[in-house]
DNA sequence: GCACATAGTCCGAAGTTCGGACTAATGTGA
DNA sequence: TCACATTAGTCCGAACTTCGGACTATGTGC
């Protein structure tokens, strides 16, 4: 299976550039997980979606669902999941009494200090792969595509 | 919200390349999806997801398991829908009697038809805001980054 | 030809998603 | 200052999705 049907940019070219940007970004989101599940914190990937988004200082839930494009109900959901697991808290917004911030837990940051190590070291395997220069210029063409593609920048 | 907790390279750093990776990966996969259900194909994610999978020669179920990271049966009842909506056939391989081929049906086709104008109109509008030259760059990067983080590459 | 691997399906329990309707707090403007 | 629209979040529950286990049919190697 070398081209795929669905989104081909065309029959003879390589795969389009959204699923070229899958391809890495599954592979990172997948050594994290595994990293995850190896020190014992068996996050399924919805959770880990909605729980890569919470702001150190705590997110609002519609801001999570904004960020992460569900419904207000299923990051609910999740983030359910999230605080009886330990790994976050809501705790009630001192700036406006309707809403909650969901913030990470001394246990919660424990994920994170887990994920660092591995971002930073498939982060370093990929610059191996394709040089110093070249990695900065993935990451300079990724983030000035952020601003026309991220439908969520504050 | 600008940086993540769970997975941002550090503290003073932007975002890690894997969200780097997946904001326009998603935004490609929205506007698809958009055109999709503009055209009345009300295409769920998870069946856009394995449909694009599908070779223009047919691919098999575990092939496709396999390609979009699902348990077989999982894989099977998307199928099932997508068989349903009239999008696929599943015919008989012809090399090999316990195998079937999930194949594409002109009704099928049309999504290909649809999607694929988006794809290189997102393309084009990357294109412009990054410049042809950093284009290519990026696509190569991504090319080549495939080798490693590909898990499935034929 | 017998054992073993592989393709796919069926079943069903457990879990997930999310529309609609709701409560509570805020902001707004007359 | 009070009605009124708006916004944060939750509760409910039906429909759907996921996927382990067990199964059949075919292929493959010894």
């Amino acid at each position: 299976m070398c081209k795929t049907a669905g989104v081909s940019t065309d029959d003879a070219s390589p795969l389009n550039l959204g699923l070229l940007l899958f391809i890495p970004y599954r592979a990172m989101e997948t050594a994290v997980l595994d990293a995850l599940a190896e020190a014992g914190h068996d996050l399924p990937l919805n959770q880990a979606r909605v729980f890569q988004r919470i702001a150190p200082e705590g997110s609002r839930l519609a801001q999570l669902a904004q960020a992460s494009q569900l419904p207000k109900q299923t990051v609910g959901s999740i983030v359910d999941h999230l605080e009886r697991s330990g790994y976050v808290r809501r705790i009630p917004d001192p700036t406006d009494a309707r809403a909650r911030l969901v913030t990470i837990t001394p246990r919660g940051q424990e994920l994170v200090e887990i994920s660092l190590p591995v971002v930073r070291a498939t982060e370093a395997a990929w610059r191996a792969h394709l040089g110093e220069q070249r990695t900065v210029l993935l990451r300079d063409a990724l983030a000035d595509l952020r601003e026309i593609t991220d439908p969520f920048r504050p």
